[in-house]
DNA sequence: CGTGCCCTTGACCGAAATCAAGGTGGGTGG
DNA sequence: CCACCCACCTTGATTTCGGTCAAGGGCACG
């Protein structure tokens, strides 16, 4: 419960409450964990429940009828996890990794934001984030070739999950949240391709791979020039 | 400035303000017209000003370095047009068809914002609709063939353009907005492709063409089940 | 009556999908 | 402890869908 060493306090929703809001909220927050591949929102679970995500990795995926799946975004602490205002989600989420997080009955939150207008403006502000996110993954897509896709998702995750990386830093390194089905899924690839483009920026020597998740960027700067953009 | 006959009164976001709040933006706002082509929002045209759309399509639309283009979404009336809070939109706003917009000041929309929460709510809902659209057009765009994407195109037209087609309705007939060359971009096709498709569907009897513009589709649940999902 | 834009159609090509074998490593039960 | 299994990954051979290249048609406009 201690909300003020909360990364979500800090740059999540949860920054917009005050000290009396936060005590109201915590004392009806739950602290929880999930395992890889549980399911945390989706057709089967009702949505009545938010989440700030506090550690891990949390994918966001739409599946056709023939079973064709999608991974339309993922999720990163301190990030929102749940729609709110949903009708249906045609959208299941899932911890990509073990995940950390706190999470909160919809009421909670609804009464939340009907007095502090601010959480919605912290809402909206995450909302338009993702869905900038969402229209460049677009033009991954849409417009890019296999390796141009690899390389701009090893990009976006080494942004995410490696501290450093995201300033002028030369190299970086981070473990993969994606099994290669899923990094399929995410960069509309089958899985043969992604391995295929993975051994062939390894023989290159943009990256290295330990254990087939670890991975070793080291000239980020390479990496820029093989995404495309 | 008669703002009480204005579909962005109703369906769009000046639904959330009071009548002195409209008298007030009203003084404020101009009401102009764009032709196809025209640049709303773009790297070349500053963000000062933000709008809402009357009449027309509007295309969004991002450009690799090397000139690839993909267009990331449409917007119809009474959508609202512009990235608020935006730091650079990468992204360019450009009249498809001939349009009719009511803008206003960067100023005049923030000042609104701040004493009026409701705006703001409203302004969340178009973005988590946008959002929910940009996710569900990954999934074609990643997963979808050629005439998978051309059917969903086809059936993404018709709910927006033939007012009646979205419910039950058994037909629809509609102008395509685009040309050839911006269904492509949409579909993350070549436009040859998206002409090959077009004739596909139009042998098939699934829809007719008239003028190469015009598009009558009698039996929308035929295209639906060419769409995919 | 030319000229240019937009669209269609055909022939060919190539990037990624599909099909088909292995390889590797971690976990389990004999 | 070892043998086996299973899930995950890699690699190779072949196929296919959509891209590229090329030609030509229709129509508006000067």
């Amino acid at each position: 419960m201690l909300c003020v060493s909360c990364e979500a306090r800090h740059r999540g929703v949860c920054g917009a409450l005050t000290p009396e809001q936060l005590t109201t909220l915590a004392a009806q927050s739950i602290k929880h964990k999930a395992t890889e591949g549980d399911e945390l929102v989706g057709d089967a679970v009702q949505i009545h429940r938010y989440s700030n995500l506090l550690s891990g990795v949390v994918k966001l995926s739409k599946t056709l009828s023939d079973g064709r799946q999608q991974i339309v975004g993922l999720q990163f602490a301190p990030d929102f996890v749940g729609r709110p205002f949903s009708k249906e989600s045609t959208l299941t989420a899932q911890a990509a990794t073990d995940v950390d997080l706190c999470s909160f009955s919809r009421g909670a939150v609804e009464r939340m934001m009907a007095q502090q207008p601010d959480l919605e403006h912290r809402l909206l502000r995450q909302t338009l984030k993702e869905l900038d996110q969402a229209r460049d993954w677009m033009v991954t897509l849409g417009r890019k070739t296999a390796s141009e896709k690899m390389a701009s998702f090893l990009l976006m995750i080494a942004t995410n999950l490696d501290p450093a990386a995201d300033a002028t830093q030369r190299s970086a390194t981070f473990d993969l949240p994606l099994l290669r089905g899923d990094i399929a899924d995410f960069l509309g690839l089958t899985i043969e391709t992604v391995s295929r483009q993975l051994t062939r920026l390894r023989t290159t020597g943009i990256i290295r791979i330990e254990n087939n998740r670890h991975v070793i960027v080291d000239d980020l700067s390479r990496l820029r020039t093989c995404a495309g953009d």
